[in-house]
DNA sequence: AACGCACCCAACCGCGGCTTT
DNA sequence: TAAAGCCGCGGTTGGGTGCGT
């Protein structure tokens, strides 16, 4: 009561007042003044702006003390930098402040501060305003998180690196370079994935595995640097990547639902971090992280309830700039569903659950880990889901999910509109143009209507004599490409850093259960790769 | 006009890192 | 070396506002 009665009163004392001689009623107990919150008054930004001037920035808990501004030393300083600062631009972004800040968060992710030292008159408050609505508005309207040419420029830099980083074997590289040089597209997909940890758990932590990898191994520094945060170079917030949603074990109160939270925003981005730029389906990756908050906190599988809700909660006049996604009529299933489907196995289920009693929750070499025990005792879950999709049954649902992403891809691919598009990344860059010839000319465009490809097309597509580049190009845009791709080389087919997991693993788990994991990792990487377009 | 809803954004909160004592 | 204080960052909240019904 007493504080609002401050707040209604409005009063700033004058300068020179002393916290010590303040009125009774503005201290609470003995020593603590009682400060205010919530807006700022033009009175008390002129005492802060009359501060600043006389005694220059910082030292911020002094200002309530010279000044009697019952404001705390944090509030003020945010007050500051947020509102009070010269040069500071408000309003509405520009269209170039929009591109940047597109670009800068696709390679730093939410470093919001950072982001702010780039766009000169921006705080990193607002850019994170603007970004959030901007994710929220985009998701809504279904269209991708970043310009097409942003995820262009990522695909490339992504492609490059591929290509390069096996060239540097060894070097040291320049600090310079480890902060910005191309890899740092990595970085924002592990942001985005350690964002998502929430809704991917097998993803979690993803990073420190090449980490501990090289660590182990004395990697070379192009595929250590490919996963170094471009910001810190130590850890930094280690909750963030140390309480995955399944830890409910440690749950607050507002994590039993975590994916309430982070749908929005995180499904999008789990799904850019997959290569997902276009979107499916407006809404659907939200239905996505609802199908993960089904299934993984009640443990039930059901997909398909939520995703009708979904639909039903997006209307289709939420469609108003579809002047980059046009999708199909038929929204095709989210890659997430399909990811979904599998963690609703029952094995993964078991995985999740025997996960949260489990002291180790750090990360997907723990979840694979305990996805490799899981499946080494039970062979059958392990062959259906990752070495032998030929055999199938249609009523398989991690089979006919994968089915489902095959489809989505190629529909993502035959999309001219849709950055990942095959048309427009080959239009717009000749070497995957020239790499794509096989391609030309046999884009199952029919799968707009929700058709399979035609098999003998794909055989042609996916012949030993393709380029890595190729399929790479393919393979980003997968859901996968994350979890298997850079474990796996397309082009000879063996698991290229088969070294880096398996003596990460081996140091880690010891020889069985590596072998196990390496395995598993194999088989899922060679089934999507090599049978991608594996009928039912 | 009233109501509900969604959006926007200023401000707060909690945490971790750094510096000082 | 440990503790305390300060600062900065990122996530979250809540109030104001505009729009549609």
């Amino acid at each position: 009561m007493r504080q609002m009665k401050i707040d209604i009163e409005d009063e700033v004392l004058p300068n020179d007042m002393s916290g010590t001689q303040l009125n009774d009623e503005n201290y609470e107990g003995g020593a603590g003044i009682v400060l205010k919150k919530g807006p700022w008054t033009s009175t008390e930004d002129d005492i802060l702006v009359d501060y600043v001037k006389k005694h220059g920035e910082g030292n911020w808990n002094a200002v309530q003390k010279h000044t009697g501004l019952l404001r705390c030393g944090k509030s003020c300083r945010l007050r500051w930098a947020n509102h009070l600062r010269p040069n500071l631009k408000k309003g509405a972004f520009a269209a170039e402040e929009e591109r940047l800040t597109a670009e800068l968060h696709a390679k730093m992710g939410n470093k919001w501060a950072r982001m702010a030292a780039h766009l000169p008159g921006r705080t990193d408050n607002e850019i994170k305003n603007y970004w959030n609505t901007r994710i929220k508005r985009r998701q809504r309207a279904g269209l991708p998180l970043y310009p097409p040419e942003v995820s262009l420029q990522a695909l490339q830099e992504s492609q490059h690196s591929q290509s390069t980083g096996g060239l540097n074997g060894g070097d040291k590289m320049h600090p310079d370079f480890l902060q910005k040089n191309s890899y740092e597209i990595h970085d924002a997909i592990f942001d985005s994935l350690k964002d998502n940890q929430g809704i991917l758990p097998y993803v979690h932590e993803l990073s420190d595995i090449s980490v501990y990898g090289n660590k182990l191994k004395g990697l070379d520094s192009s595929q250590y640097c490919s996963f170094v945060p471009p910001t810190s170079p130590k850890r930094k917030r280690l909750k963030e990547s140390t309480i995955p949603f399944i830890d409910s074990c440690a749950m607050k109160k507002k994590d039993l639902y975590p994916f309430d939270q982070i749908q929005d925003n995180n499904s999008d981005k789990i799904a850019q971090s997959f290569g997902m730029q276009a979107p499916l389906d407006p809404g659907l990756s939200s239905h996505s992280s609802m199908c993960y908050s089904h299934s993984l906190s009640n443990g039930n599988s059901s997909t398909s309830k939520p995703y009708e809700a979904m639909k039903l909660e997006l209307p289709s006049l939420q469609y108003p700039e579809l002047d980059l996604g046009s999708w199909g009529s038929s929204p095709p299933p989210s890659l997430l569903e399909s990811v979904d489907d599998f963690l609703q196995s029952p094995t993964a289920i078991s995985t999740l659950e025997s996960d949260c009693s489990s002291p180790q929750n750090s990360g997907l070499l723990d979840a694979l880990l305990y996805q490799a025990k899981t499946m080494s005792s039970s062979k059958n879950h392990c062959s259906d889901k990752s070495s032998n999709s030929s055999t199938a049954t249609p009523g398989d649902r991690a089979d006919s999910s994968i089915l489902n992403v095959y489809e989505t891809e190629w529909e993502d691919y035959a999309d001219p509109v849709s950055p990942f598009g095959a048309t427009s990344i080959l239009n717009e860059c000749p070497a995957l143009r020239a790499n794509a010839n096989s391609l030309n000319g046999q884009l199952p465009v029919q799968t707009l209507t929700g058709n399979l490809p035609k098999l003998e097309s794909v055989d042609q597509v996916w012949t030993p004599n393709n380029e890595n580049l190729t399929l790479s190009l393919l393979n980003i845009t997968r859901p996968d490409f994350l979890l298997a791709s850079d474990w796996y080389d397309l082009g000879s087919g063996h698991c290229k850093n088969q070294t880096i997991t398996t003596d990460a693993a081996t140091a880690f788990l010891g020889d069985d259960l590596a072998t196990d994991l390496k395995h598993m990792t194999a088989g899922i990487s060679k089934t999507m790769f090599e049978n991608p377009f594996q009928p039912l």
